[in-house]
DNA sequence: GAGTTTGAAACT
DNA sequence: CAGTTTCAAACTC
């Protein structure tokens, strides 16, 4: 339930309220801008690169200009809004018949992504191999939504194109629990998605970070032969190079890499805000296994995390710190191993760390038998990893819905109408509530948050937003659009979306 | 820290 | 789907 509902409850009936349908994040309200989201990988439209006489220097016009000013003249200019800041970033390239330098980064050590049928969104991203022959599979040359973008998709759901980073199939150095680990993934993934256990995948997490994320196996070494490979290397980490290369390869998205056609889709992506989980030099910096999102604690380790929103500009819906690892409360169990949804950490698809538990099997001593937990959870309960809190709803009898025990309580919501509390005291008028909150300092700081005004730029209001610029920008791509052409389109798109909006809170 | 309460998850 | 059991977190003392 969105604020908006919140604020404007029809009736209120059993202690409950029942709201009004009309949400600005509501799936309906942007029902009209679902577009087929399909990316034409196969179509020979013009050549959007523009390389330099040596073909050792390129620019992605439209996807990640130079810019002399440092900034970037799409996103984030629209509207008024405050200007994303870009850092110039410019592609180095060789000659496709260069001798192939070799890059040496580590990547993501596992899946991050679990995907399932229900999900509203699914990849078809079959792998293709470079024309040289390389091991490298990479680059998925053609992906689509099978369907509609779903704007009232579910926190952490696949909105984005994902590509494929295959690794070294010849690795000695595999783990040799990696073909079982390998079959288990198989295993998870249905039929006509993509290969999650090779792959790099772009999602919009929570707080409307577009994040990369591959699926490698812990400590491989990615060596890239890409005929377009990456000289360019910021000076600060590692996960620059990471990025970019992993953005060369996503970038490839057309059979013919010879093309050097960037999809325009790729707009989204903002290398200067990139984030990442772990620290430079901690050696293991992607050393993190598979997991399942969900609204609170901590999310999928990301391999690059490009922001959509400003860098300090909250989406209202989960706090930094919430997100932050290291806040990640221990868990205790003792007869779960860890690998039921009754621990917070396999539920929040985190491995236990620094956690309290016995007997634990969420670690990545036990990837294999993680794996399967997971696979099992989604087999029973598709929604498993899924946000609750909004979604279902809680389902007390005893706490008023005034204590932890309640999810939303916790979660600092209050109950809507798809709880099925008894005796519910969590709503926006309620005495005890307010009673509550001015006995508890604390608890008034983040519930009072919610009557924010700018809190109606819920989650699902960014995703919808998102998607209805990504949708446009890959019109524009399709239908070969300039870059200015492109521009304005998804601007204007951008004033439909904060127009809505507008008129939602009003 | 031990015991109790609570509600979600798991099971039947 | 409903009822029961299991589980771990929240809470109380």
């Amino acid at each position: 339930m969105s604020r908006l509902e919140e604020q404007n409850p029809k009736t209120q009936e059993n202690g409950k309220l029942q709201l009004s349908e009309t949400t600005a994040n509501s799936p309906e309200k942007y029902a009209d801008v679902g577009h087929p989201r399909t990316l034409d990988s196969n179509s020979d439209s013009a050549d959007h690169t523009d390389f330099t006489a040596d073909h050792t220097n390129f620019t992605v016009p439209g996807v990640i200009p130079h810019c002399s000013d440092g900034g970037w003249p799409g996103y984030g200019r629209a509207a008024g809004s405050s200007r994303m800041d870009f850092t110039n970033y410019q592609f180095v390239m060789q000659p496709h018949d260069a001798q192939p330098s070799l890059h040496q980064c580590q990547i993501a050590s596992h899946g991050d992504v679990l995907l399932h049928q229900s999900s509203p969104l699914h990849f078809i991203s079959p792998c293709l191999s470079f024309p040289n022959n390389s091991h490298f599979s990479s680059l998925g040359g053609h992906w689509s939504f099978k369907g509609p973008v779903h704007c009232s998709m579910y926190s952490g759901e696949i909105v984005d194109a994902g590509q494929s980073i295959c690794p070294d199939t010849s690795d000695d150095n595999r783990p040799e629990t990696n073909g079982q680990q390998q079959e288990a993934l198989t295993e998870l993934m249905p039929q006509n998605q993509m290969d999650i256990s090779q792959s790099v995948m772009c999602i919009r997490n929570v707080r409307g970070e577009m994040v990369l994320m591959n699926n490698c196996s812990p400590g491989r070494v990615l060596q890239s032969h890409l005929p377009g490979h990456l000289d360019y290397i910021p000076e600060d980490t590692s996960y620059d190079i990471s990025f970019k290369e992993n953005l060369v390869q996503t970038s490839s998205l057309r059979k013919d890499s010879q093309s050097n056609q960037v999809p325009l889709s790729l707009l989204a992506i903002q290398p200067d805000q990139l984030t990442s989980s772990e620290p430079p030099g901690s050696g293991h910096m992607f050393n993190h296994i598979p997991r399942p999102f969900s609204l609170y604690q901590q999310y999928p380790k990301p391999v690059y995390s490009m922001r959509l929103v400003p860098e300090g500009q909250s989406t209202g819906v989960v706090s930094e710190s919430q997100c932050d690892s290291k806040s990640k409360k221990p868990c205790n169990c003792t007869k779960s191993q860890c690998l039921k949804l009754y621990c917070d950490c396999f539920a929040n698809g985190d491995v236990c760390s620094n956690c309290n538990c016995i007997n634990c099997f969420n670690n990545t001593e036990h990837e294999l038998e993680r794996y399967k937990a997971i696979k099992f959870c989604i087999d029973r309960k598709p929604e498993a990893f899924r946000p609750k809190v909004g979604n279902k709803g809680c389902n007390c009898k005893r706490s008023a819905c005034l204590k932890n025990y309640c999810e939303c309580f916790e979660a600092k919501i209050m109950c809507s109408s798809t709880c099925k509390c008894v005796g519910c005291r969590n709503y926006k008028d309620s005495p005890e509530r307010r009673n509550l909150l001015l006995h508890s300092p604390d608890k008034i700081a983040t519930h009072e948050k919610e009557k924010c005004p700018l809190s109606c730029i819920t989650l699902g209001v960014v995703e919808a937003t998102c998607g209805c610029l990504l949708a446009q920008a890959e019109k524009a791509e399709k239908e070969d659009y300039t870059l200015v052409q492109a521009e304005k389109i998804i601007l204007e798109e951008f004033g439909q979306c904060l127009t809505s909006i507008f008129e939602s809170i009003c």
